[in-house]
DNA sequence: TTCTTATCGGGAATGGTTGTCAATCCCGAT
DNA sequence: ATCGGGATTGACAACCATTCCCGATAAGAA
């Protein structure tokens, strides 16, 4: 087999992107694109709308954030602490999540799926309330 | 206590909500509004569409069809054959869909939301897959 | 039939997201 | 150091599902 002509496009590293992140590590919530957009204004560290859209994709595409999809469609994002499959406890308050395991689901989800005759199999699943300190 | 000056908002009952529940019940898969929409044209039974979003508002506020949230954020609608609490199984290829009961997993959101203190719990549910027709 | 008012329709407005493309910047090669 | 070119950026327009608006229409009670 010949060599790869088209070296594997090299990943650059670049104040936008790094940006990105920094909001997102500081944010324990799920935030939608627009409000990481305004947040990077308010610190005075600019990146352009088209970017921050453009950075999270590729950030959920390598798995380094997680995606969520609201009620009305709009897309919320989370830089996630685990790495392996997880889902989500959210609270329609604040936005305060908890990544919870569900071992039990996963199977559930493969053994209904099998039953049915269907394979390649995802699934969605979050939970949503409201936490203690929303209920005050 | 006085008798309501404001008596109870009768629902008429309209052509267009009738066309759009036809539609509904002679379809398997989930759709979108558009898609109903465009049916009901090419059934020479037009409906506008602001008519058809209120109308599948209205009937997924009674709980008459049940919706669902596709990756990209447009909303879909099936009119579902179980009347309890009931999660999908939808094919990607062709949106064939199958109600599927899931105990087990309503008791679990319950848990893990109450270990950490949330109440008001609510969830999302959907599993995804290719189903064996489409797999030909 | 007449009246009240829920409902309709269609075109404009909304708002999140993506596309466009010239200007700019990263980075390996020179 | 600096060169060159391809990845990346950003301002703006385009897109498109959904909602809003409001005058016209028609369902249902009297």
């Amino acid at each position: 087999m010949a060599p790869d002509p088209t070296p594997p496009a090299a990943r650059r590293s670049t104040r936008q992107r790094a940006a990105v992140l920094t909001v997102l590590d500081s944010e324990e919530a799920f935030r939608s694109a627009q409000e990481i957009h305004l947040e990077l204004v308010r610190r005075g560290d600019a990146v352009g709308l088209s970017t921050v859209y453009r950075s999270l994709a590729s950030m959920s595409a390598s798995a380094e954030v997680d995606t969520l999809l609201r009620d009305d469609g709009e897309t919320l994002y989370r830089r996630c602490r685990g790495v392996t499959h997880h889902h989500h406890l959210v609270c329609r308050g604040c936005g305060a999540t908890v990544e919870v395991d569900g071992p039990t689901v996963e199977r559930w989800a493969e053994r209904v799926a099998a039953d049915h005759g269907y394979d390649e199999v995802t699934h969605t699943l979050e939970v949503f309330g409201r936490c203690s300190a929303c209920r005050g």
